[in-house]
RNA sequence: GGCGCCAUCGUCUAGCGGCCAAGGACGCGGCCCUUUCAAGGCCGAAAUCACGGGUCCGAAUCCCGUUGGCGCCA
């Protein structure tokens, strides 16, 4: 069997670190298998969706390397793959399952409905629609309809035990008559989402659903509409939400919750990925190796990649670890690829930094845990510090102006003046090296000193001694 | 409220009945290296496997219940 699994994003905001994680879960899925990855928007509220958020959507995925074989943008032959599109479709299905009395026409009114609701609670019994509406005569449909009143569509439920298995979570088991007769269709006739993804799920010939955990309550619907519908039902598979520290969803008020937001930070797509691919999955151990690693691709994952490994339980986005990881793979570039990503990063370097830049690299790659690190680390290069860490001592800069005034300019020349003169002075070589950092760069800490002066000359050097003095 | 899902160090996880008085990684502490900070190396603290019952010669692993968290429906 042709293995087929899709993403469904709704457009109702940017690219989700969560929504990242179920596309990645999915595409690891479908390659291991040799199978196709498809992009849907779901795109049913035409509210609270928006192109921008769809292209932003895209944009994150490319970028973290998550390549779909059909999708909104590229087509394909299952397609449209827009839910807005489609709504032609949803109506032939909800049709089909009018005319064959598999769903019907209910007139209650919301009011209606929640005072059955209310009385329901009172009695202490489960709330469900009573299916009052599920056997109108001619006559009655009639005089709704006389009344203005616009129907909504309901599906006539089984009333049975649904057992179906979870690849992640094994079997459930619910029980259909506990939820009733639920609606399909809205009284415009538009289908509700869950209707039109399961109507969606069967056209693209989905054979794995790979999805939030959300929605598993709502499985044993999608799995008795496909039935209604006539069609094969599809393997499902929930994986949990991603949760901040406070063990609440990832939200706004927890900083950054969009891809987009950890590239601005300088986080690596690759780093990314590699962290949300260990949240809920880990690399099966490695015999040949030592020590099992954190540190691994896609590509590598989709070798190695089932879904019944993954795990139940809900992970927190430690952002801790994607910083350690951010700075493995930061440390794993070249000179050259990493001055790059640092061009793209920072617009306010340009290319006539380029000489410099290709210094200052090698002296901060193993500091930076981001990209936007580089200036926090590097700035002193670029300009002279305004503010300094603590207030300086003239006496240790004096003998450093000195000891650095007469010497040749280069690394070890510099150190034994230093350090001589300190000797001279009875002071200690680190505290007057730890001066001299000061008053060039204006921070206790950063790249290692000498190969910083050496870089920056000894005539700016010497100017930025004696304006501390 | 009804139903469903989940539960191993602070965090991510390994573990799928004996190899576990629980292994790795992040983070944390210490030491080494060192002109600062990193990086790197070494060492360490950290989980009575949520709790309580079973089953079994034997349970983190299977079953039941409780508690807590989350979700769906309303």
């Amino acid at each position: 069997m042709n293995v087929r699994t899709r993403i469904a994003p709704s457009p109702t905001g940017y690219l989700h670190v969560g929504t990242a994680h179920t596309a990645l879960f999915n595409y690891l899925f479908a390659k291991h298998s040799s199978g196709v990855f498809i992009l849907r928007i779901d795109d049913t509220d035409p509210l609270r969706s928006k192109k921008e958020y769809e292209d932003s959507i895209l944009r994150g995925l490319k970028l973290l390397g998550i390549k779909w074989d059909e999708g909104a943008d590229i087509g394909g032959p299952y397609g449209p793959y827009r839910q807005s599109e489609r709504i032609g479709r949803y109506r032939q299905y909800i049709d089909q399952l009018l005319k064959q009395d598999k769903a019907y026409y209910c007139f209650c009114t919301p009011e209606e409905l929640e005072k059955e609701r209310k009385e329901q609670k009172e009695k202490k019994i489960p709330t469900k629609y009573s299916g009052k509406c599920s056997h109108l005569t001619k006559q009655q449909k009639e005089a709704f309809q006389n009344e203005g009143r616009k129907p909504v569509v309901r599906f006539r439920t089984p009333q049975k035990r649904i057992v179906f298995r979870d690849m992640i979570r094994g079997d459930i088991d619910v029980d259909a008559s506990l939820f009733g007769d639920f609606v399909i269709a809205r009284s415009d006739g538009s289908a509700l989402l869950n209707f039109a993804a399961t109507v969606d799920d069967i056209e693209m010939k989905i054979t794995h659903v790979i999805r939030g955990e959300d929605f598993l309550n709502l499985t044993p619907r999608q799995l008795l509409l496909t039935e209604a519908l006539g069609h094969p039902i599809p393997q499902f598979a929930h994986l949990s939400f991603l949760y901040a520290p406070d063990r609440t969803k990832l939200s706004k008020r927890h900083g950054a919750t969009s891809v987009t937001e950890y590239i601005e930070m300088g986080i690596l797509p690759e780093a990314l990925v590699n962290y949300l691919m260990t949240l809920g999955w880990s690399m099966p151990k490695d015999t040949s190796q030592a020590k099992p690693t954190d540190l691994f691709g896609v590509k590598e994952a989709v070798l190695s990649f089932t879904i019944e490994a993954v795990q139940k339980s809900a992970p927190i986005f430690d952002i801790e670890k994607l910083r350690w990881m951010n700075g493995e793979y930061i440390r794993a570039k070249s000179d050259k690829e990493l001055k790059e990503l640092i061009y793209q990063h920072l617009s306010i370097l340009t290319r006539e930094h380029d000489a410099l830049v290709d210094k200052i690299i090698p002296l901060v790659k193993e500091r930076m845990k981001t990209l936007a690190e580089f200036m926090s680390l590097a700035g002193f290069f670029f300009e002279r510090p305004k503010a300094f860490e603590r207030p300086l001592k003239d006496a240790h800069l004096k003998v450093g102006r000195v000891a650095l005034e007469s010497c040749a300019w280069n690394h070890d020349a510099m150190e034994k003046s230093i350090r001589d003169a300190a000797d001279t002075a009875k002071l200690k070589a680190r505290d007057l090296f730890m001066e001299i950092r000061i008053a060039v760069t204006g921070k206790t800490v950063g790249p290692p000193l000498l190969e910083s002066l050496e870089i920056l000359g000894k005539e700016e050097i010497l100017e930025r001694l004696n304006s501390k003095i």
